[in-house]
DNA sequence: TATGAATGAGTGTTCATTCAT
DNA sequence: TATGAATGAACACTCATTCAT
């Protein structure tokens, strides 16, 4: 299997080191203190590990190209993490947590049901499908087996709080008479299985058939709720 | 990474090891012809290969472990495969190759668009889902990007025959009435979506909360088709 | 290192098998007898394992190749010679004997010294110099030292044996006062060693710079025995 | 063929450690800087694989050897060289270009050209042949064939040179009437032949019949300069 | 705290040798 | 006698982890 770095840079929102305040030319220990200095550092490596794990799988990405990338010693990376193992571990904790915080901070609850999935699907479609997110996703889905603490951590923090939320929506907009078909209030899953699967057909598929994931969400939406009269 | 040799045993269809002819309670096998016995030895390695790769992906793998699975020595994998790219690759033809043959060859094209498909998910369900087949399929997502050979193939052979042939039984489903939504045939995606959240859900999350695939899958059939009056 | 599989033909000593006797179309045994058969295939494996073990050296030739180009099957090899190691032993013998014996059948004793030692030259440019056995000598030098009984067998056979037969001629000369310089006598080397320089240009230099080894040696016989009258 | 790890110290000239600083009777040096230290190790894996190189070939080298004899791990081969392949090709630069550097620097170019190539026999009796060096020019005869780029570089630096140099001076010696016969300027090859004869016999005959090199020089030289008067 | 040279266990691949046919 | 599939020891090369500086 040929190795050719992935060069793509990273806008990441674990990144906390872009700061204009350090003094330049300064070669010791320059503005921030020793804790900030440190936080970036390993932000930094987060980020470079997630963009290596997420081109390469767990077993196939290099430490060194984790550290090149990040700009640190090899060494360095220990300082931060116990081993490869638990990075990947605490990598996916760290950047899956503020995703779901954000997810969750759900919009003012007034409009319809509807309206309310709408802008989850909007968020969802902006955050997660065919970003570096929506890769993460993919390779949770990949190394789960081998990580079972991964997956655990995975299904607890986002599937089942996802489902719950899910359930709760439907249950409510089954209650005020939006959503005809009161089974779907058993099967979340069916709800999200297509923002799933255009996570995975970015991944995968894209160069073969672009899909237009946002049109797909609203044709899934009309079907639940019945067509929009306007739009 | 602990690495604790999964011992499954492997009911699989690569297999053509079953010999009719062999006298039962025998302990050894009296041998057949040359070209048959080495048929059996690749049948095994595939077989063990697939075990092998679902169980740690594909660069956690080991030949040493495929081998020693398959009962061969390591020297006689590479008498039937190039190296351990071509072996997985080539693995993933043996054994898709056959399954669409079976889900393409449809059931009798009489009845109800519904019963088609319902035909077609039952297939997918006893095939397909919860079993070694649905792991292949949770692999090649997780290999697909590092395999883009694979990721080809699987579009080419399944995807977009799938897609093609789904598209086809909702433009009927439409045409005599049985399907309201018109827009649903731009995106079969959605009508697959549930069975392939299933697949995905059975190998990562069953332990912590078990899905009933096949009842969710007639949820989602109601959705798209009306509700059903009798099952 | 790349494997250019050496295609040259081979035109050798040892070939007996170029029979025009062997009635057409038959399968089984054609017409010579088993024996026949037998060091018909040793001598294919002989000229093939020469060529072989020239091209790459003892340790990087393998039995595959040399088997593939003798015609035969690896197995067969094993029939005819113990292991590696001793093929290439015998195959030194083999080679260098009949040669050694076409060298030693010197020409009819009559004439002066160097009309002797012109002769031999020239036998040894048309049967070594730029041929297989030139490469072979070279090969001698070059595994020797990991394989102590050729080095031995090529002392014994050949070194020793040329060194004494210059020796005797030199001394003839010095006697017959052809040549002046008594001590050469107590260096026959001396008188060989720009033959073999050349046999070691051939093979590795004569891409950057061809070497005209017969006037060569007519300039060495010159500074020996004086300059010719005529030619 | 039987491993013996050949145990022959190695007085190199690539060696780097010889520190004067060093107290005397110290067991454990005390380090020295990081670049110092790394060169030594480099010298060491050179001298290493010189001797195993030498003693086995390319090919039958393993490089557990080397790194057992260099006294460092394996893998630390690797961080001074790409592949066996270029460690070999490097190693015969950085082992040959002092050695040349060091013949070339003739000695005081007064006297005749008699004296001037008595000086360069001697350093090369003396430097090259029975030494280590001696058989690393074996080597390069062996291994010429299998690395074109070892051969081009042997011709160009060390036969070219020399061959232009030995010209240079047969050329001088005819001038100045040293030197009766006016050919040989045409075969620098027959004044340097029986030099490498000598190195060759070291080699690989030497325990058959130890070869008095200097003495063998010196009768060849007064073959091409006329017999001396006294010593 | 940060470095990166050094380590050595681990793995894909090769190939001499065997042996059932 | 001849075959070539099968074997498994051997080896080049990698890379997670350590540790002296």
């Amino acid at each position: 299997m040929t190795r050719k770095p992935t060069q793509t840079a990273l806008p990441s929102a674990t990144r906390a080191s872009a700061k204009g305040a350090a003094p330049a030319g300064n070669v010791e220990v320059p503005a921030s203190n020793r804790a900030t200095r440190a936080a970036e550092r390993r932000a930094a490596i987060v980020d470079a590990a997630m963009e290596e794990f997420i081109a390469r799988g767990f077993a196939a990405t290099r430490l060194d190209d984790i550290a090149k990338r990040a700009g640190v010693a090899k060494g360095t990376i220990y300082l931060h993490f116990r081993d490869k193992e638990s990075m990947f571990e605490e990598l996916v904790r760290i950047v899956i947590v503020p995703v779901v915080a954000r997810l969750t901070a759900l919009p003012p609850p007034a409009g319809s049901v509807r309206d309310l999935i709408e802008a989850f699907a909007g968020n969802f479609l902006k955050e997660v499908i065919g970003t570096r997110r929506g890769d993460l996703v993919r390779l949770i889905v990949a190394e789960g087996p081998r990580f079972p603490s991964v997956a655990d951590f995975y299904y607890r923090e986002v599937v089942s709080r996802g489902i719950a939320a899910m359930r709760a929506l439907i249950e409510l907009g089954i209650t005020r008479g939006e959503i005809r078909d009161k089974e779907l209030a058993r099967y979340p899953q069916i709800l999200v299985a297509p923002a799933m699967i255009a996570v995975i057909w970015q991944s995968l598929f894209a160069r073969h058939a672009p899909l237009d994931a946002q049109d797909m969400l609203r044709v899934h939406l009309d079907l639940i709720f019945g067509e929009r009269r306007t739009t």
